[in-house]
DNA sequence: AGTATATTATACTAATCAGTATAAATTAAA
DNA sequence: TTTAATTTATACTGATTAGTATAATATACT
């Protein structure tokens, strides 16, 4: 055996991901894959597979990311209330900061392949499934804390919040006002009491 | 001058709109559209200009029948909370009927091309605004008829709504079990109060 | 009927696409 | 140092892309 591998595969695969994340499937050429994971063609398609293959190992990537990202995310808030606010909040702020909003990988591949590939349905809808455990763990303990009513149904608030964290960033693709986006925080923190 | 155009631009304008609502902008082809608008290349070129005008053009009549379908589906409650639960239970089941589900052109080009092309960018969030404010009027009416509280923020409801209806939309191309979408519905409902 | 004009259909362009064959370069083991 | 194995880089494939030039066809007006 010899020669090792010049390239460091996790970082080519972040490259990947960026990539992918930002212009899609079909928009993301070879080229510019190569390019941006710094490798030539035959050292990708040893290393990865074909396009759809690297495809989906950048997005199976990004959903164990992403997933530990909300994890984290929805421990900065001293009530469970306060945590999902500040989720929601960070959603829009990270869209109005620099440069052009990504949005979620995820999400953009529940709209571009999903419908089209039963791979893809089934791995965005497990992952929008496995976020909505998250938050039902979190509203377990408002919950039992005391800080949420004891008739709350659980699973379908998480479910709720998760559609609003879908619909909001969707929508912050468009860029609208700052204030659309905050009023539709505020009536979506209604559902939680 | 002499010789009427063969085709009816209407009927091939919706078969295009048909096609970029099913594939997106990229994943559809020349061949794709000139195939199902039943028109020649060169005829396509002369009556709606290059692909990202045909394109244009198409969504732009989506989201008037979108917007007119959208105010007579509110009509069809006794209140104001059943007519935006038809709205959304409605949403759900073409999803779940017959066929691979297309969802929401504007949608679709929020995720595929707002980010990339302020047109776009401009263009699907004006339509957002516009059914925001065709629930505000809804909302309005319950408001004056003492079905919803006085104290109402109809704007923050209607767009907290509109956040609901993109983020159902969406999941929904994933195909979530039915009650996944049943109790997401429930939740938003209870911000109408 | 003849002519001018617009719309067709065919066929082409140059560029780009995903994917691969080939050969050079590199390195660990013998 | 030679050999074998593996990864590189270059260059190519055939297919497909958006867009267009050309020529044939059809029709309203003179």
């Amino acid at each position: 055996m010899v020669r090792q591998r010049e390239f460091d595969e996790g970082k080519a695969l972040d490259a990947a991901m960026r990539v992918f994340w930002e212009k899609g499937f079909e928009a993301s050429s070879l080229n510019d894959l190569t390019f941006e994971m710094g490798i030539q063609r035959p050292s990708l398609y040893a290393a990865f597979g074909d396009k759809k293959q690297l495809f989906e190992t950048a997005l199976r990537k990004y959903t164990q990311l992403h997933a530990s990202d909300i994890r984290s995310k929805l421990q900065k808030g001293k009530t469970v209330k306060e945590s999902f606010r500040f989720l929601l909040v960070g959603i829009v702020e990270e869209e109005y900061a620099i440069g052009p909003s990504k949005g979620c990988f995820c999400i953009n591949t529940m709209v571009e392949l999903a419908p089209h590939d039963e791979k893809f349905e089934i791995l965005t809808r497990e992952h929008q499934m496995y976020l909505a455990t998250i938050f039902q763990e979190k509203i377990e303990q408002g919950v039992h804390s005391g800080e949420l009513a004891g008739d709350t149904n659980i699973k379908a608030l998480a479910q709720g919040l998760v559609i609003t964290l879908i619909g909001l960033t969707v929508m912050m693709k468009a860029r609208p006002e700052r204030s659309f986006a905050d009023n539709a925080i505020q009536m979506a923190l209604t559902m939680i009491k």
